[in-house]
DNA sequence: TTGACGACCATAATATCCCATGATATCCCA
DNA sequence: TGGGATATCATGGGATATTATGGTCGTCAA
C-alpha cells in the first residue's frame, strides 16, 4: 500500500512524544522522506502530515499561481512558512511543537486520519464530530452523485 | 471467475479470526491487492470490502474534487480514513478491528456477500432482513415493470 | 547547574507466523 | 456409477515478532 489509510488514536508520553503508527510509517519510507513535513491544516483545528507526496501536491497548487502574486504569497506562507519537518526518533515517534499543538488543540491523545497522500493529526473529540460532519455530506453527495449517474451508465448506481 | 459472487456464512474464532472464503481468495489473488480493503459502508450496517478493483472505484470518486478542497479532504477523511487494509494470513484469515465490527454489529459469525467487484460482510440476522426487504423491492419494481423487463434480461432482477 | 532534548534500553500487549486437525468436497479408477 | 483415496477448506492453538509506550542516561546550551 502506498498511500496512508485508516485512523489510529494514540497517546503522547510524558515528554509529549507520540508513535507514528506503524502503517504510516511504511508508507514514508517508500516516500523516501526523511523525517515528518508537518503544516496547520487551513480552515481546520487539525495538522497535514506526510512526506514527499504531500510536498509535491504542494508544489503544485503553489505553481499554479504566478510568481509574486498575492494568492501565490499567501500560500506559500501557510503550507510553506508555517511547515515543520519533524525528526523520527529510533522507535518511530515525534514531538509536535507547541504551536502545532495549539492549533490541533491536541493534549494527551491524537488521533492519525489518513487521507490518502498525506495525514492528518486530529484532537480525537474534535475528529469524532468533523468526521461525522463530512460523513453527513458525502451521503448526500454520494445519492446525487448516483442518481445523476445511474441516468448515464445503468452500473454507476450499483453502489 | 473475477468477481466476487454467491454469499457464505463463517464463524470467528477465539482470536478474533475469519477465513476469507476460498472463492473470494482467488478472486483477490488475480486481483493483485495484498490484502484486504475494508470499509464501512456508508448507509448500511455492513462492511465493503475488495482489493484494487474496489480501490480504484474510491480513488475515481475522490480523484473528482481537487487537492486542498473541502469536499476533498471530506471525502477523504470519511472514505480513506474511516478503511483499513488488512492483512490476510496464511490460511487466508483477517482480523477486524472493534469499530470495523462495531459498526456492523458483529459478534461471532459474519456473512459473505459477493457483489461483483467488491463484496460485503454483514451480521448474518441483519442481512437476512436487509435481504427479505431488498427482494420485496425488485419484486414490486419487476411487477411496475411488467414483462418487458423480464423479457429483456432476466438476470436484471439479480442482486 | 539546571533543564531540555536526543540516543538507547525495557516491557506489556497484541498481531503475525507456523503447524495441526476434522470435516467436506473432489478426484480417480475399478 | 460407486466408493475409497486425496485434496481443500475452515478452524484451532502455541511460538515468535512488532508495536506502542515508558524510562534511563548522557550531552549540549542557556
Amino acid at each position: 500500500m502506498d498511500r496512508f489509510v485508516s485512523n489510529f488514536t494514540l497517546r503522547l508520553d510524558a515528554k509529549g512524544r507520540v508513535s507514528i503508527p506503524a502503517a504510516y510509517r511504511g508508507v514514508l519510507a517508500r516516500d523516501g522522506f526523511d523525517g515528518l513535513y508537518v503544516y496547520p491544516t487551513l480552515d481546520r483545528p487539525a495538522l497535514d502530515a506526510g512526506g514527499n507526496a504531500l510536498l509535491a501536491e504542494i508544489e503544485q497548487l503553489i505553481g499554479r499561481f504566478p510568481p509574486f502574486s498575492d494568492e501565490r504569497e499567501d500560500f506559500s506562507a501557510a503550507l510553506y512558512g508555517t511547515s515543520e519537518t519533524l525528526k523520527i526518533d529510533g522507535e518511530g515517534r515525534v514531538i509536535l511543537s507547541e504551536p502545532l499543538k495549539a492549533h490541533a488543540g491536541i493534549a494527551e491523545t491524537v488521533a492519525f486520519v489518513g487521507l490518502g497522500h498525506k495525514f492528518q493529526i486530529w484532537e480525537p473529540e474534535r475528529f469524532r464530530a468533523q468526521l461525522a460532519e463530512a460523513t453527513g455530506k458525502v451521503r448526500a453527495l454520494k445519492k446525487q452523485l448516483g442518481s445523476r449517474m445511474a441516468a448515464q451508465d445503468p452500473r454507476g448506481a450499483r453502489e
